[in-house]
DNA sequence: CATCATCAAAACAATAAGTTATGATTTATT
DNA sequence: AATAAATCATAACTTATTGTTTTGATGATG
C-alpha cells in the first residue's frame, strides 16, 4: 500500500478529541487523565496530527504552548464536525414527518394539477422542500431506479422487480380541437387533415383515442400528420386555440388553459382514460413526510 | 477498558468512506477495489458502522442493498463532513487577509472614535466581521490572557510575561464642567462642591489631573465628592452639560458629544494624558487580517 | 442445470495504537 | 541558589485493531 503525498485521508477523529480537549485544557496530563489515557498517549496524538496536515498545531515556549494558526483552525473545525455528528445521531433517531425534501415526478399535467396543493402544504410546513418534476414516464422510471425520485406517478404498469404500484386513479383523455370545428364531424381524415400538435406524451395519448376505435376511418399503424412539437404543458394548447391544430390530453391540464373558451372537446363514442399508478422503488424504505403526500395525491386522484 | 453504551465515539472516517464508496458504486466488490482493499473488508466495515450507530444502514435482498433511511442520513452526513474537511484543508493552507473575526477590546471612549473606521472598513471588505469590546484595561487584560480577544488597547504597562505591548500614542485627558463655569477659577474646593460623575475609568483619570499639582487645594487622599456614576459612555457627558456635575474624559470622547457647545473645558496649567498600548498575547501568532487594524490603529492614535 | 459472481464468516497475519519506563526541561519551593 | 516537583518528549515494548486469506453459502446468468 503506498502512501499518498497530498493525504487524501481525513484527520483522524480520536487525535482530534485528543487535541480538542489539550486546546481547552491547555495541559497534557489533564487531558490525559479526562481521556482515560496516558500523556505520552496525547503527545503522540499530537505529533500525529501534526504530522498528518504537515504543520504544527501548537506554539511551544517552555512547558507552556499556544495554539498557532493552524491549531485554531483545526479546533474550529473540530467544533464544527461535532456538531455535525450530534446533527446526525439526532437525525437518526428520529423521522421528523414535517422535515425534509419530498421529490416526486410525474407527467407536466398532473404536476399542474398537484403543485398547488403540495406548495399550500409547504407553506404550512416550512421544514419540508418540495422537488417537484414533470417528465415522461420512461424518466421517471429511469430516475425512480436511480434513485433520483422517490416517488413517481406513472401511466404504465410496469413489470420491474424493483419497484411497487398501487393504482390511484384515472385520467380521461380528451381530443382538444379549435373552437370553430366545435359542431364538425370528427374522422381520421379530417384530423391528419388538421394536422397534430405533439407533446412528451402526446403520441402515446393518441394512440389509446385511435385504437378505442372512435373512427372507422382509421387504420392500425397508419400515419399521423404531426404539424408541431412542444414540450412546455402550458404551451401545447396555444398551437391549438389559434386554430393550427388538434392534439390529446388528459382533462385536468385542458381545464387550465387559459383561454379555454377559444377550445372544443371532441364527444368520443368510446371514453378513453389513463389509469394512473403510484410506483416507488421495493426495496426501499421512504422517510415519514412522504406518508402525507401518498394520501394526497391518492385523494386527489381517486375516483 | 469499559465501552460507554451510549456511544460517545465519533463515525470512524475509514469505515465511513468505505460505505460512502458502497453507496455510491452499490457494489462491494467495486468497492474493495476502487479503495485498494479486500471485499471482506468492506463488509466488515459497513457491519462496524452498523454495529456502532446501532441500526441497519442497508436492506439486503438476495444479493443486492438499498440504502435504509438511516443509511442515507449517514450519506449525506458524510458529504457534508468531507466538504468541511476540504474547507479545513483549504484554510489552513491560506491565511486570508480578507476573511475572518477580528476581535479587539479598549476602553469605550476609544470604541466610539475607532468603530467608524472600523466599519469603513468592513463594510468595503464584506469577509471580515468586527467584535469590539468596550472594557475596563483589567478585563481586557484578563481577556487577552483567556485568548476572548486578540488584540486589546490599554492604558497601564503590563509586567507580563504572556504579553507584548507597543505604544501607540496618547490620548489628553480633559476636565468637563457645565458651561456656566466656563470662566471660572477652578479649585478642588469648587469640583467638590459641584460632584463628580463617576464613570468605569472615571476615578483613574480624576487620580492623574489632581496629583498633576493643578489644584494647590488638593492634599493626596482626600475625599472627592461623587454625584453619580454611568457606565454608559455616550451618557456620560449628559449630566455635566445640564449642570449637574464636573468629570474627567479623554478629548477625543468629549468632542463626540452631541452638545459639546454646553460644555467648558477646564484650562490646565499641567497638562495631563494617558499613554495607549496596543497589547497582545506574546506567544500567539495572530492571523494576517489583523494585520490592517494594527496599522490603523496606530495611525489613528499616533502623534 | 451448471457456471459465474457476489457477499458472509472464520482464522490468521499485518499494522497501528497505547503503555511503561526513562530522560530532559522547566517551574516551584526552601 | 539549590533542590524538589512537575511537565512533556522519546524509545522500547505490549496489546488491540484492522485487513487479508481462505472458505462457504446463495443468488444471478446463459
Amino acid at each position: 500500500m503506498q502512501l499518498a503525498e497530498g493525504d487524501n485521508h481525513m484527520v483522524n477523529q480520536k487525535w482530534l478529541l485528543t487535541f480538542m480537549s489539550l486546546a481547552e485544557t491547555r495541559h497534557f496530563t489533564l487531558t490525559a487523565e479526562k481521556l482515560h489515557m496516558t500523556q505520552p498517549g496525547v503527545s503522540q496524538h499530537i505529533h500525529k496530527l501534526e504530522a498528518q496536515l504537515q504543520t504544527p498545531l501548537l506554539h511551544r515556549y517552555g512547558k507552556q504552548f499556544e495554539l498557532t494558526l493552524a491549531g485554531e483552525k483545526l479546533y474550529a473545525y473540530g467544533l464544527q464536525a461535532q456538531a455535525l455528528h450530534t446533527e446526525l445521531a439526532q437525525s437518526i433517531e428520529l423521522d421528523d414527518p414535517l422535515q425534509g425534501q419530498c421529490r416526486i415526478a410525474c407527467s407536466g399535467a398532473l404536476a399542474m394539477y398537484l403543485y398547488p396543493f403540495f406548495l399550500n402544504y409547504q407553506s404550512r410546513h416550512q421544514g419540508i422542500s418540495i422537488s417537484l418534476e414533470a417528465a415522461p414516464n420512461q424518466n421517471i422510471i429511469n430516475d425512480l431506479l436511480e434513485n433520483k425520485t422517490d416517488i413517481g406517478i406513472v401511466t404504465q404498469e410496469q413489470f420491474s422487480e424493483q419497484l411497487t404500484q398501487t393504482y390511484v386513479g384515472e385520467q380521461a383523455l380528451q381530443l382538444v380541437l379549435p373552437k370553430q370545428y366545435e359542431n364538425e364531424n370528427i374522422s381520421f381524415d379530417f384530423l391528419n387533415s388538421l394536422g397534430f400538435i405533439n407533446h412528451p406524451d402526446g403520441f402515446h395519448f393518441l394512440e389509446k383515442v385511435l385504437k378505442a376505435n372512435n373512427f372507422s376511418d382509421y387504420k392500425n399503424r397508419e400515419n399521423v400528420h404531426i404539424k408541431g412539437y412542444i414540450n412546455q404543458l402550458s404551451q401545447i394548447l396555444s398551437p391549438v386555440s389559434k386554430g393550427l391544430g388538434y392534439t390529446v390530453l388528459p382533462a385536468s391540464a385542458v381545464a387550465q388553459f387559459e383561454s379555454v373558451d377559444m377550445l372544443s372537446i371532441a364527444a368520443l363514442e368510446f371514453k378513453v382514460s389513463e389509469k394512473l399508478y403510484l410506483t416507488k422503488k421495493r426495496h426501499r424504505e421512504l422517510p415519514a413526510r412522504y406518508q402525507w403526500f401518498e394520501q394526497k395525491i391518492k385523494d386527489l386522484l381517486g375516483n
